[in-house]
DNA sequence: GTATTCGTGGATACATCGTACGGTAGCGAG
DNA sequence: CTCGCTACCGTACGATGTATCCACGAATAC
C-alpha cells in the first residue's frame, strides 16, 4: 500500500469530518488506510503536523476562488469560501488562527486577500493593509467558529424548540428568570433565528465598511 | 483537604497558565491539590465541564468592567478587558466561542455588551442589535485568537530575528521567493511591526464604525 | 552461490490520559 | 451497637501519541 502525505490528509480529512478531531487518531487513520501506526510516520512529523496538512489541504479548495477585478468582490467570495469550508469542515474552525497557516495554499489564500484588500479605499500603505488584514481575518475566524459552535448547540440539543426546552432551556430560563440579563432575555426570547448566510454576509459588509470608511492615515 | 468547584477550577487555571490545555490534565489537577483524580468528579461532570467552568471564572474578570454612561466606552472597556484576559490566561483565546458561555458570569458580559450595544446609532431593533452583537463578537474572538498565536510563535521561535530566521524563516524565505505571493512578501519583509494593543484598539474601532454606519433596517 | 547491508514495515512497549467501578473508613442517626 | 450514607481512594480499562526494536525481503558485493 503505497502511502503519501497527500493520502493520510485525505483519509484525517474523512474522519474527522465524520468524528470531529476529538474522535480522530492516528491509529484510527492508520486502520483506515490498512497500515501500522507508526508508518505515518514515515510522512509527518506529528499529529500536529498532520492537522497543520489538513488545514493547508481545506485552503486549497478556498484558492480555488476566482479572482475579480473588483477588490470587494474578491474579499467577499474569499470570506464566502472560507465560511463554506468552515461549514463542510468543522473541525477547521476550531483550527482556524489557532497555528500559523504558511502552507503553500493558506499562504496562497493569504495573497489573494491581502492583494485584493490593498486596492480598497482607506488602504492607503502597508501599515493599513496589515491593520485592514488583522481586521478582516479576525472577522472570519471569530465568525465562522462561533456559527459552526451554534450549529453543534443547535444538534446536540435538538433541532427544534420542544428539544431545546428539554435540554438546554431550564437551566438558561431559570438564570434568565433571575431578571439579571434583561437584554439577553429579551434576544433570546423574542430574538428571530437570522438567517446565518446573510448574517455573515451583513456583518462581512460591515466590517469592510468599517474598514473603508477609516479616515487617511 | 475540602474541595471545591471554585477551587479545582483556580488549580486548572493556574496549571492552564503556566502548562497550557495540552499540559492540563484532571490527574494533575487532583495532585496539585492532594487529592485522588477521582475526586474531581464530585464537582464537576467531565473535564468538558471543567474547561467551561475556567472559561466562566476568566468572565467574571472581564465583568468587572465598570459600567458607563456612554455606551462606545463600554464597549470599548469590555473588548479591552477580554484581550486582557486572554493575554494574561493564554488557552481562554482557544476555548473562546468553541462552546455556548453560558455560565453566570459569562452572561453577565453578555448583559453588558448587549445593553451597552443595543444604545449604539444604528442599532434600532432587535434584528439589529443581533447582527451587531454577532460582528463584535467574532471580532473580539478572532482577534485575540490571532494575537495570542502569534504571540505563542514569537515564543517558540525566538523573540528577535536571528532566531526567526533560523526556524521558521527558511522555509518562508524559500516560498517568497518563488514570487507567488507578492504582497504577502512585502508585509513580511517590509511591514512594521505593529503594536498590538494599538491593532486592536484601531480594528475594534473599525468594527465599531462599521455597526454604526449602516443605513437603518 | 553466499554473505552482508539496507530499506520497509509492523509489533511491542511505554507513559499518559479520562473515567468506570468497587471497596473501605469514618461519622452520624436511630 | 448497628446500619446507612458520604467521602475518598485504589484499581482497572480502553484509548492515545510516539519510541524502539526486530524481522523479512530485496539488493549489492564478493
Amino acid at each position: 500500500m503505497p502511502l503519501s502525505r497527500e493520502k493520510i490528509a485525505a483519509t484525517a480529512i474523512r474522519l474527522a469530518d465524520t468524528h470531529g478531531l476529538d474522535g480522530l487518531s492516528l491509529r484510527k487513520i492508520a486502520k483506515e488506510l490498512g497500515v501500522g501506526p507508526m508508518r505515518l510516520y514515515d510522512y509527518v512529523i506529528n499529529r500536529s503536523e498532520l492537522l497543520d496538512l489538513m488545514v493547508d489541504v481545506v485552503h486549497a479548495r478556498i484558492a480555488e476562488v476566482d479572482q475579480h477585478s473588483e477588490w470587494r468582490t474578491t474579499i467577499l467570495a474569499i470570506a464566502h469560501a472560507t465560511r463554506a469550508a468552515a461549514l463542510d469542515h468543522e473541525w477547521f474552525s476550531d483550527l482556524l488562527g489557532g497555528r500559523p497557516h504558511l502552507g503553500p495554499h493558506a499562504l496562497a489564500v493569504g495573497e489573494a486577500t491581502a492583494a485584493a484588500l490593498s486596492q480598497a479605499p482607506g488602504v492607503r500603505g502597508i501599515d493599513d493593509l496589515q491593520r485592514a488584514l488583522g481586521a478582516l481575518n479576525a472577522f472570519i475566524i471569530g465568525a465562522v467558529r462561533r456559527e459552526v459552535t451554534e450549529r453543534r448547540t443547535t444538534r446536540s440539543t435538538g433541532t427544534d424548540e420542544a428539544a431545546f426546552q428539554a435540554s438546554l432551556g431550564p437551566y438558561l430560563t431559570r438564570m434568565l428568570n433571575t431578571g439579571r440579563y434583561p437584554t439577553v432575555a429579551r434576544l433570546v426570547i423574542d430574538g428571530a433565528h437570522l438567517n446565518a448566510e446573510e448574517t455573515f454576509n451583513h456583518n462581512l459588509t460591515t466590517v469592510l465598511d468599517g474598514i473603508t470608511s477609516r479616515p487617511r492615515t
